[in-house]
DNA sequence: CCAGTTGCGGAGCGAATCGCTCCGGTATAA
DNA sequence: TTATACCGGAGCGATTCGCTCCGCAACTGG
């Protein structure tokens, strides 16, 4: 009954094709959208159907653990960026990895899935990581004033799924993935460059209600 | 055979039925993306799908017609911004068109139809035209100088798709459209602004080639 | 060397959805 | 009224979906 160190081989293949299947999720989520289906993701993984439903019990049951590792990235993303002594590369290199490591392709399962408790506990955790870097920012002068947490969570959804490197990697076109990603760090840079406290004229409207972010992951009415 | 004005009342419903067509399926495109279907189409435009075949032969051909009248506005937007006495006015008035006339949501078929020889020339006007706003804008100083004409293609196609106010859409919450439009536009200025030519740290890597862009539009090869 | 056990891949099921055809019905024109 | 033009949508065959189930290979303890 021991869970210690010792596991068999077999073990040990299940565990890697668990992690194989959780990278490929998000690869097939990127690559197809809300279109994603099971059989592509096991295939992705190099991994049977029947060894996908044998770690989960449905394909909702996927996705929820795999919203939960992304908001675990985000959340670690978070104190990465607190714990950086300067408030301004604390907070650019925060944006930076949300919207590297693929939090955007999540966005298409949104309102698809039941949030689960852990899901809503490590998203709230989230909420107050983000408000105390955006705090820090703007108390340390660095960042333009009249920008929320909001504004933050929306460039960072924005940023993060990129119609041209999805459909790249649809495509098949490895070739052109490597320029891709530089070119997406390019519009990242000046983004953030957006957001930097100097002369600037105001922004347009007031700034966005947090409900725009929290309302969509209500499951579909049935209209 | 003369076809001035004088037109029947059927032959008026028709021309508007096609309108509403193409108007719904950017909207559809834009909520369902790969994904949409030609039934969802007809019934968002209020439309049978017998009248939706007798416009177009098949849904390609629907699509075809859609990216000529995307890339008409573009062309539009372009000459436009080109006419403003302001070269930055311009610029930036021409992004913030192409963005909030969902410029983005033609992103998902990109690959999957053939391109026509209209498509391609009016592409190419498009090219030109963006060509010559960046490099007014450049020339007049406004403009941070090492931005190219492909990134500001990329930035525009970036911020055309809005997985937030797309998703809001397909879950009907029409309560919320405003403000996330509101929202982008935040998203939309802070972008503009990280583009302007004020002193500024270099931004990371080298300008991205124009093949991200014209080579998307190739068929699926048959891997 | 041999059962016994464990996790594996994928054929295939019923249901849903796809692009598209075709026809009965209705408003207009003569 | 009859003839015509155009409409909506039922329904076709094909495809794809999430998921079940089972035969097989790989490892294990004796």
């Amino acid at each position: 009954m021991s869970d210690g160190r010792k596991r068999g081989r077999r073990q040990a293949e299940a565990e890697r094709n668990d992690h194989a299947l959780l990278r490929a999720a998000r690869e097939v989520l990127a690559a197809d959208g809300a279109h994603a289906s099971v059989a592509a993701i096991a295939a992705r993984a190099g991994v049977g159907i029947g060894s996908l439903y044998r770690r989960y019990r449905t394909k909702e049951e996927l996705f929820q653990r795999l919203s939960e590792l992304s908001l675990d990235q985000w959340n670690e993303a978070a104190e990465a960026g607190l714990a950086h002594e300067d408030p301004w590369a604390g907070l650019a290199g925060f944006v930076t990895a949300c919207v590297e490591f693929g939090q955007g392709s999540l966005a298409p399962i949104a309102g698809t899935i039941d949030v689960t408790p852990e899901m809503w506990a490590k998203s709230a955790r989230g909420d107050e990581l983000l408000a105390a870097i955006v705090a820090r920012a703007r108390g340390a002068g660095v960042l333009r004033p009249e920008i929320t947490p909001t504004d933050v969570s929306l460039l960072i959804e924005q940023l993060g799924s990129s119609p041209m490197l999805d459909q790249i990697r649809k495509q098949g076109r490895e070739d052109l993935v490597e320029a891709a990603v530089a070119a997406r760090r390019r519009l990242i840079a000046i983004t953030l460059d957006g957001l930097r406290a100097v002369h600037r004229g105001p922004l347009p409207g007031p700034p966005p209600g947090e409900h725009l972010f929290t309302e969509r992951w209500r499951r579909d009415s049935p209209a």
